[in-house]
RNA sequence: GCCCCCAUCGUCUAGCGGCCUAGGACACCGCCCUUUCAAGGCGGCGGCACGGGUUCGAAUCCCGUUGGGGGCACCA
């Protein structure tokens, strides 16, 4: 075990937050930061804190936020304050700290650090286009900071209905990013930023600088998206009136990339961790490759356990440039991880995966349990994802009237040529005694092999296809152990009928 | 347009001035093992974006170029 790391710029205790918008499925870049966050926290022996930033509940629903609950703790990153376990700093959805906005709002009215902006937004809009072309800076340029009260009055009169914006003061902001060094801003290029909208509800530049405040949160460790808008809760932060000592320390995580090098989307399917769930992947998979992804703990050791990476997890470790999602590098580690399950533990999670494709029921059957029990050890070593397992098991779970033989693999194999094979395959199997796999391999390399004098390459490939319906499938021999006798010899006996 | 960030094999990365003839993993190719497919073992292919400096010495430090990304919202 290693000793804990006390945060570099604060003396307190440690106190990361992941602050996830979740307007749908979590996907993996968010995953990627709370896996950072917690990792931080669990090293540092800090807390790790849940804050639900859903301001715009039109986009955050309460489905969308219990669903990411839900793929947090199913990844294994439980949280020590927030949603559902409280906390002493709660609310920790920020719908429920409303009136606390609002109220830094108008103290900041008052104090001169933030005015009231009436300019529409199509007057924004044309100026902003103005400067653009002029060459210069196009944020907010100020034109509302010195209305008096008779201009505001008109503007009132005119039914405008104004914002707030924060004054920016002039000068240059500079902290020292964990990941990424000393980073500066020259406020030219940090505009008077809308802190509450015309109705009074409050935007995430002013929320989530209240928040981390008031929760005494001492590390801001989030993506690369909000590195340049990290001056404005600075900013926020000193028009509350907070000590530079008590700032929080920023951390900004590099982007998780699709496999085109573009920026992923929430829109896109395929980012969704719970896809990858339902795909089989299993969270341990997820959270590794994940880590991978800005971070490795050196050695070139690629594999380990959420436990070890909270151990040994060190944000000066953490990479600058963005990485490239791919798919195939997470089933090679989901199939590691899978080979390194236990035999029950590998059955238990298969099982699931029978039961959504209706081989087994729910709760399944004693001989269903059973059979899942035996089958799963043979496919543990040939599979990188839990869907494989259940489709490469089917065989052995579907009636008899079900069962079909694919199509492509029946016209390679089960051809007249195959006849002899079969026919002898039966005989030898209708005897063999007692029936275990051992018996039955004896018996058909017997009759094929030593019999008919045939490759064993040849020999097995009809049987195969005709008893388990691919030409791929778990061993043979245990294979046909667990289908039985008689289902054996009636897929054997239909598979001749085929041959016409 | 302006500002900020980034840059090692196809991808993820190790490297933090000499240990680098740049290491590992995924993917790909070949061989071995083998009743299929895997797993496992062995081997191969493949990279420091470019140009200047600094230094006895640079993948490592500095500057520039190019390329990529982000921001300049009554989104987060």
């Amino acid at each position: 075990m290693t000793e804990p790391v006390p945060g570099p710029a604060s003396p307190r205790p440690v106190r990361v937050r992941f602050a996830p918008s979740p307007s749908g499925d979590l996907h993996v870049g968010n995953i990627r930061t709370a896996l950072y966050d917690w990792a931080f926290a669990r090293r540092t022996g800090g807390t790790f804190v849940l804050r639900i930033e859903d301001t715009d509940q039109s986009r955050v629903t309460p489905e969308y936020i219990a669903s990411a609950l839900d793929t947090l703790r199913w990844l294994g990153l439980a949280w020590d304050e927030g949603p559902e376990v409280g906390g002493p700093y709660g609310p920790y959805l920020q719908s429920g700290r409303l009136a606390r906005y609002s109220q830094w709002a108008e103290r900041f009215l008052a104090s001169g650090h933030a005015y009231y902006c009436y300019c529409t937004t199509e007057e924004l809009a044309a100026r902003r286009e103005a400067a653009r072309t002029a060459g210069g800076p196009s944020g907010y340029d100020g034109h509302c900071r010195t209305v008096t009260a008779e201009q505001a009055e008109a503007y009132r009169a005119q039914g405008r209905r104004p914002v707030i914006r924060l004054r920016m003061p002039d000068g240059v902001t500079t902290f020292t990013d964990l990941v990424r060094g000393e980073v500066s801003f020259d406020h030219a290029h940090v505009p008077d930023f809308v802190l509450a909208r015309a109705d009074g509800s409050p935007l995430y530049t002013l929320a989530v600088a209240v928040d981390d405040i008031e929760m005494q949160i001492t590390h801001v460790v989030r993506g690369e998206d909000l590195l340049s808008s990290t001056p404005r809760q600075l900013a926020v932060y000193r028009a509350m009136g907070v000590a530079e000592a008590d700032f929080p320390v920023f951390a900004h995580l590099p982007y998780v990339l699709g496999t085109d090098g573009q920026r992923l989307s929430k829109r896109n399917g395929v980012v969704s961790v719970n896809w990858y769930r339902q795909e089989g992947y299993l969270p341990e998979a997820i959270c590794n490759y994940l880590a991978l992804l800005g971070w490795s703990p050196g050695e070139n050791r690629e594999e380990f356990t959420l436990a070890e990476m909270a151990a040994e997890f060190d944000l000066a470790r953490v990479n600058k440039n963005a990485a490239q999602f791919d798919v195939r590098k997470l089933k090679a580690i989901n199939g590691d991880k899978i080979r390194a399950l236990a035999p029950d533990a590998f059955a238990a999670h298969v099982l699931p995966f029978l039961q959504r494709s209706g081989l087994a029921a729910d709760p399944p059957t004693a001989a269903q349990a059973a059979l899942t029990q035996a089958a799963c050890p043979l496919v543990q070593t040939r599979v990188s994802q839990l869907t494989e397992a259940a489709d490469m098991l089917a065989f052995l779970f579907v009636p008899q009237d079900e069962f079909r033989v694919n199509p492509d693999d029946a016209a390679r194999v089960l051809t007249p040529d195959a006849e002899p094979a079969l026919k002898a395959a039966e005989a030898a199997l209708a005897q063999a005694e007692p029936w275990d796999a051992t018996v039955i391999e004896d018996a058909l390399k017997e009759a094929l092999v030593d019999g008919l004098a045939l490759k064993p390459k040849v020999a097995f490939a009809p049987v195969r296809v005709a008893v388990t319906g691919r030409r791929v499938s778990p061993p043979l021999y245990e294979s046909i152990h667990l289908l039985g006798r008689d289902l054996t010899l009636a897929r054997l006996a239909a598979a001749l009928a085929t041959l016409g």
